[in-house]
DNA sequence: TGTGTATTGTACTAATTGTATCATTGTGTG
DNA sequence: CACACAATGATACAATTAGTACAATACACA
């Protein structure tokens, strides 16, 4: 599965910018099911040159719907329909998340020569002071 | 035990870029004892085919873990978990830098939205898996 | 022991992608 | 008409990944 076509099909003349035209469109799309989460979406590039249009003007459209939270920009590698995962895995990929961090922590704690009872005892330590700091904040 | 299988996962829609995907995971498997000091990497290419990215992709995550001296690079032989050769630093640096190293940890860990529990309950379980890891690895 | 070959990582470059900034155009309003 | 402002375009840039050639090492085998 490459990218799909994506037929947008602009008014030049409707006093609608064109942006805003194909972030209505896309939307729509997706709400229609024609784009689905996952599914790559043509380059700024491509898509301007099939619809004749500069790729500023794409990347403005893009940067929209990305700050929508619809689509996802990647410099470098493309743009995407954004993966709305259901709230059990939201909360899966939460976990996930803190036990990479985690490990990173954990790893390079013990290549730099730590224990365990050195690394366990120094997250209380600063558990304990995060919290007093954060109580005395409140005070406030 | 010559290489193991080191099974990743990449999100090709992630926003995160494939080396840093890489980068993440190893020094993750690595904090949870699923890798361990002097285990053999894949070379580049044959994890780059499994993966399906380019060698040079995985060079690159390579690279920085090279650069951060977590793993050992090393032309015409292959790539290996460094063995754990702790910075030669006074007791002082050695105490100030695990608390450095935790108060990023934990000040990250909140900065996510994580609670006390979480966090605390997630340094548990890593250190136990890799203290679990480890006695596999004793009693090999 | 020497030598050819395969295997491994490295270096440099190119191609593809989105980003940032400013210039130009067009349109409405005083 | 002159100005303001929004939309679009032009240009340069940065990030990511891929392509190609090369160097270091290991290993088989004469």
């Amino acid at each position: 599965m490459a990218e799909k076509k994506l037929t947008l099909l602009l008014d030049f003349h409707s006093g609608l910018p064109i942006y805003t035209q194909i972030v209505n469109q896309i939307q729509s799309q997706l709400a229609n099911g024609i784009l689905k989460p996952g599914d790559q979406l043509p380059t700024v590039r491509a898509l301007a040159s099939e619809l004749r249009v500069n790729f500023n003007t794409v990347a403005r459209a893009y940067r929209i719907l990305d700050e929508a939270r619809i689509i996802s920009t990647q410099q470098g590698r493309g743009t995407y329909i954004t993966e709305i995962p259901p709230p059990e895995v939201t909360e899966k990929l939460r976990r996930e998340s803190l036990s990479e961090l985690t490990g990173r922590f954990i790893g390079e704690a013990f290549r730099l020569g730590f224990s365990e009872r050195e690394v366990s005892q120094m997250v209380r330590d600063s558990l304990k002071s995060w919290k007093e700091a954060k109580n005395v904040k409140d005070e406030e």
